[in-house]
RNA sequence: GGUCCCGUGGUGUAGCGGCCUAACACGCCUCCCUGUCAAGGAGGAGAUCGGCAGUUCGAAUCUGCUCGGGAUCGCCA
């Protein structure tokens, strides 16, 4: 070994030894005589002194050192000078008198600073992702992701659960995502793609009778992407055999609560999970992946605001839309701008516009509202009494403002919970430091598509029917729920799960429903179907995303900074410079001809 | 495919028609310095302002296109 001890391992009790350390320079500080170096490795910080006094020629070689030169130092651990300590610093109490000094690497000088707070551009750092990792911070949340999947393993085999690998190259369903697609060199002019999740090998697992299966399992998506969507992420996939809903939930939360335990054990985290339905994630937030860290609930007005001689509101209800609104405290006297600026974000989000009551601060009572202690758009056709009766629905107090939105309940649902989002982070409705888990379940098993003008799965074609809904399948499908469920924090969709069908009868219906042709049964899925022919246990698991995990427990929130390669936003990889032209013979190999025109 | 923001020495910013022969901070280089820890002091190098085209007597600055990065809608069963 280079090194006998680890910088930041060394403190006052090991004044005395003599230590080998090795390391990056991370800064240094030449006084001519005496020159001190923060030598930097995995662990964190610790100052060497070169004094010529105590090893001449190291002195003269120390005086060319640079930032990010790796070196290996051999000296004795001393307790710093009276008043030389660096309270800032894990080791300043301590420095190392240096004796020997060996330079192992010299290096450039780095195109940025290796420091926690750095403001360079995205494409910079991807450029330079070595240096950019070499950051504390960066290294953190590499260990962060390193100790979540250590706990996932830990926790999940004394469960009982097998980890299987299941392949990169598997076939093409035209079903979700876009697919990334491999060609085949010895079957010419056919693809491989790569999987969007291991969804199919793990149910055909269960058949083969492991019962309980997991897998940190890689997933790709060809589909643009986002702050927090990579084309290549990875889930914990998890599937047990003879469970119901339930089973899935609790085990998942109680290992989510043991991650948490772990990683961040100063945060507290709701126990148990809050479990709400879709229909109440609708009703209250607007969204099936609400943020529960704060109020801000949706309230229903229709009532109280139609036939007031209200266009836009009458010619909402009549045509089977809904009045919704949501109040935000103590902005009643919210500004044009600021009132402008809410109307954009709901057009951006679908709605058409929304209108505003805002509250005068010096409002005794609601009871005696006056006329000229609000203010609205709508002004003339709201009366103190009906502002009185919206504000009892809405739970509006004075000072504050009212936010009405008018459309079909899908939009309003957007337009709201959009703004929902927005003002729970500029009024500071919540802690960073706070994680709330929320489950959602009894999902819709089937969505309307309007341009197809058919039903598809809201899920994938393999969730269940709640049992008590299987009779609606042929009549009315809208109407059934499935045993779907999502796990939600802060705001975002942290995974989702399913118990599936292992009825060959029901899975031919909702295949039916969908309007699947038996031919495509057959190619999609006929692996699948025929497992299940010869004996399927009744099954179910999910799909979690750890980038976004890790993401929030590190207090990121950008998917990024958790992975260690991560791609741009045009799906490119600054580093490698990938994707990249082939040879020509390679194509030729892969008999693929390339249409140069375009 | 759409919308929005950004692109100026190595890094981050300022400059937004002529005061620009492009400013500032950090970094870098040289020299001085024995207690610093964002060391200090003195001096120095480094950018044709993402690219192309246009408007203009004159463009980092205005316009168009394009490339790259980011945010977001569509998309992501």
């Amino acid at each position: 070994m280079y090194k006998d001890t680890n910088c930041a391992d060394l403190d006052k009790n090991r004044i005395g030894e003599s230590v080998t350390v090795a390391g990056w320079v991370s800064r240094r500080r030449d006084h001519g005589n005496l020159i001190f170096i923060d030598l930097r490795d995995r662990s964190g910080l610790v100052q060497i002194v070169f004094n010529p006094k105590t090893s001449k020629s190291s002195h003269i070689l120390a005086e060319k050192l640079r930032n990010e030169w790796v070196v290996q130092i051999r000296g004795d651990v001393v307790r710093r000078l009276e008043g030389a300590e660096n309270p800032e610093l894990k080791t300043g109490e301590i420095e190392i008198n240096a004796i020997d000094l060996k330079i192992l690497s010299t290096a450039e000088t780095p195109p940025f600073e290796i420091e926690n707070e750095i403001n360079v551009d995205d494409l910079t750092r991807l450029q330079y992702r070595f240096i950019d990792l070499r950051r504390p911070k960066m290294q953190k949340l590499l260990k962060l992701r390193h100790d979540v999947t250590h706990e996932i393993w830990n926790y999940l085999s004394k469960k009982d659960f097998v980890q299987v690998e299941t392949p990169i190259l598997i076939k093409s369903t035209p079903e979700g995502a876009r697919d990334y697609v491999v060609p085949s060199r010895l079957h010419p002019g056919k693809f491989y793609a790569l999987p969007q999740s291991p969804q199919q090998l793990k149910q055909i697992l269960m058949v083969s009778g492991i019962e309980k299966y997991f897998q940190i399992a890689h997933c790709f998506r060809d589909e643009d992407l986002r702050a927090d969507r990579q084309p290549e992420h990875t889930q914990l996939d998890l599937e047990m055999s003879f469970v119901h809903q339930n089973d899935v939930m609790d085990l998942v939360e109680d290992l989510f609560s043991s991650i948490v335990k772990k990683v961040r054990p100063e945060v507290k985290v709701t126990d148990p999970f809050l479990r709400i339905t879709y229909e109440e994630a609708i009703e209250r937030f607007g969204s099936d992946k609400p943020d529960t860290r704060f109020g801000l609930e949706l309230k229903t007005i229709s009532n109280v605001v139609s036939n007031l001689g209200i266009n836009v509101f009458d010619n909402t209800l009549k045509n089977g839309g809904i009045i919704r609104s949501i109040v935000l405290p103590g902005c009643g006297e919210y500004g044009r701008s600021q009132t402008d600026d809410l109307i954009e974000l709901s057009k951006k989000s679908g709605g058409k516009g929304l209108v505003f009551i805002g509250l005068d601060h010096e409002i005794n009572s609601l009871d005696e509202l006056k006329e000229d202690q609000y203010r609205s758009p709508l002004k003339k056709f709201l009366s103190p009494n009906t502002v009185k009766n919206i504000c009892d629905i809405t739970e509006a107090n004075p000072g504050d403002l009212v936010l009405i939105a008018a459309d079909q309940s899908k939009v309003v649902s957007n337009v709201l919970s959009s703004i929902r989002s927005y003002m729970g982070k500029k009024l500071n409705l919540y802690k960073d430091n706070e994680f709330n888990f929320v489950w959602v379940y009894d999902f819709p098993l089937f969505e309307w598509d309007e341009l197809e003008s058919r039903w598809i799965p809201a899920h994938h074609v393999f969730s269940s029917p709640k049992n008590e809904h299987i009779k609606y399948l042929e009549k009315e499908p809208g109407k059934i729920k499935a045993e779907l469920y999502d796990l939600v924090c802060n705001g975002y969709e942290l995974g989702s799960g399913s118990i599936r069908i292992h009825d060959r009868d029901i899975q031919t219906r909702v295949f039916n429903i969908i309007g699947y042709e038996k031919k495509d049964i057959n190619e999609r899925f006929g692996h699948l179907l025929r497992a299940f022919d010869f004996g399927a246990p009744p099954h179910g698991g999910m799909g979690l995303g750890l980038d976004r995990l890790i993401m929030i427990l590190g207090g990121q929130d950008n998917i990024r900074d958790v992975i260690a390669f991560p791609k741009t936003q045009t799906a490119s990889d600054p580093l490698f410079d990938s994707p990249s032209d082939i040879e020509k013979e390679q194509l030729d190999e892969l008999s693929i001809f390339l249409d140069n025109e375009e």
